[in-house]
DNA sequence: AGAATCATGTAAGGGGTTACATGATTCG
DNA sequence: CGAATCATGTAACCCCTTACATGATTCT
């Protein structure tokens, strides 16, 4: 089964929280997830097709008497479970943690899941084994240049695991102090 | 004048130490950069095929004897200003700093150019005033997810620093004590 | 005989951005 | 009366990746 692009599971986790339709979930993304990440209106509305075609979500056109008409999607079984799963998935690429794994924690939080600490800790033990990777690397690396983006790469996974260990742990205990 | 694509600015480096065929190039790049980064060959022989088109490179095709022939290319006075243009240019997106920013500080040392301190210099002051403007969202900020994007974002920024002021700047010292 | 090296490409697709099109309603 | 909001799309392009095609020589 081949990987679904990140912004379909963003739209997934959009219905979770009830149908919406598209102008509505532009309206959500742009609120909350604005300073992280951005979808353009034909990608948008590309990809509700696409999930539809794909079984994630089901639609009904909705007329209204002084607005345009507007096709309401909802959130599939099998949709819910492609969320899930992905959710709880940590993220192996490192560079992809930026903008995935914090829309991740994001719908944790806004969803009220439970299982975000594990998720986290999840994320801790991949860059761990990353930061031991990148230090065996080191040893045996005599070129300079190699050795520069060695040191980068390392201090980038030394400042995301002190972010996960601080900031990501409290902003998760947070999220579950308020959904009791 | 807009943005060229990063991979055409790459192409032109690998050209400035001398003129080089498509095999050439790919090797040469797989060896020094293959631990950053990696072009496919499809795209390889397309871009030298625009950056001619464009002028900023000149191909003659070489035949030889018991090997099959190759087009060899060179870069022209255009191509190597505007390569040095783009070296010279500090990466304004924070987050093209990984590949672009280490790229161009590739350069800086194989080719033994003047100035790569003076970059250096301005990406810092460039990072500094990225780190101004986070901390200042932050005080405004009240949404927890967004707190944590900002914490996200400010502890890479803090890191690249960081890496900026002890590891690229020694980098590039040595190289020009090499260079001599 | 088969693998690796040398050397250059074409074709198709994938995710995303930019630009453009349409049309009604409500607010200032 | 013009701007903003509501609402949905199409078309074209951009950079890049993947897959496939070809063919000779040299090494094991």
């Amino acid at each position: 089964m081949k990987k679904k692009p990140f912004t379909e599971y963003v739209l997934l986790g959009t219905l979770m929280s009830g149908p919406k339709h598209g102008y509505e979930i532009r309206q959500f993304l742009g609120e909350a997830l604005g300073s992280t990440w951005h979808v353009g209106t034909s990608q948008l509305y590309n990809l509700l097709k696409r999930l539809e075609w794909e079984g994630l979500v089901s639609s009904s056109l909705e007329t209204q008497e002084d607005r345009p008409s507007k096709r309401v999607f909802s959130l599939s079984e099998a949709g819910k479970k492609s969320l899930l799963a992905w959710l709880n998935c940590s993220t192996d690429n490192v560079r992809d943690l930026r903008v995935e794994f914090l829309t991740k924690l994001f719908f944790f939080q806004r969803l009220g899941l439970e299982g975000g600490d594990d998720l986290i800790n999840r994320q801790v033990k991949v860059m761990d084994k990353a930061k031991e990777g990148l230090q065996q690397r080191y040893k045996n690396e005599e070129a300079p240049y190699n050795r520069l983006v060695l040191d980068f790469k390392m201090s980038t996974v030394d400042a995301w695991l002190e972010w996960l260990d601080t900031k990501a742990k409290t902003f998760i205990k947070m999220a579950a102090v308020m959904a009791e």
